[in-house]
DNA sequence: CCACAAGTTGAAGTGAACTTTAGGTCAAGG
DNA sequence: CCTTGACCTAAAGTTCACTTCAACTTGTGG
């Protein structure tokens, strides 16, 4: 068994078969199709779903993975240094993540003795930095 | 001017109208309302909101605010203790998504030169230690 | 050969946190 | 007094990333 049945596709990514079709929809996948019009994926569709998810972990959207892999040569089977390349991206927007969650802490910490959070002094509820991070997306809602 | 209308307490807080009136329908802030129906707040408001945003950024959700809110005593205005006390619950939540970040970091930087992202032999794409977060939520799209 | 698990589609539903819209009412300055 | 901007409500719409549903077709073990 050369090919995998989206069934199969799904036991081995940990991927539901509802997102695999959901990410065909968004043009992320594609397969081959039997006669009987089912999907038949090869094994290198098992390491695109995994840059897929763990872009996810990273806090990259779904149209960013995208543009992401648009940038994958079409003409052959993208090698380890493709991927590499892709991932290489990542580093400075998860220390930019990092580097944003600690700075909260830090002014946590220095506003838990006073309890002020007061909006003009503390700089806990003016985070004017924010805007600069543009990494994680749901978790710092003033970005939107 | 001791009391603000639902569009001062938007400009100071920084919260658009529309999501105050939300919070309120949530049962997150409560107003007094004048003789025409109008929402008047008096200046503690400002600190409910401060902490409502602040939580948020710290990966909380509506409901565990709601949550933390109703400990808050009911018969008198909240004291900075009572905001400290509630916040300094938030500083291990802190903890560990920072940690979270590292480790996603630490193991992309030793995946990178190889490229792998294999499913089987890279533990970027088995994420063991995700359910183990709890705090993050979207982010961690694992965790749904 | 046939039962039945696994696959197919398009459309609708989910949940979180809001925003927008429509159709009014209130209040303050000129 | 009157205009006009701020306020009111309920309901519907938005975004993201999926999941669920209904109705149907394929493919495989006994």
């Amino acid at each position: 068994m050369t090919e995998l049945t989206i069934g199969e596709l799904s036991e081995r990514s940990g991927i539901a078969t509802s997102a695999i079709r959901y990410y065909e929809d968004r043009g992320l996948v594609r397969a081959r199709r039997t006669t009987g019009n089912q999907r038949r994926y090869e094994r290198p569709m098992l390491r695109r779903l995994a840059f897929i998810r763990t872009a996810q972990r990273v806090g990259l959207s779904l149209e960013e993975i995208e543009e992401a892999l648009a940038t994958l040569p079409s003409n052959r089977t993208p090698t380890k240094a493709d991927w590499s390349r892709l991932s290489r991206g990542w580093r400075p927007r998860l220390d930019a993540q990092i580097a944003q969650l600690e700075r909260l802490r830090d002014t946590l910490d220095s506003c838990i003795g006073c309890g002020c959070l007061s909006l003009r002094r503390c700089t806990l509820s003016n985070p004017d930095d924010v805007a600069a991070g543009r990494g994680p997306g749901p978790v710092f809602l003033e970005g939107r």
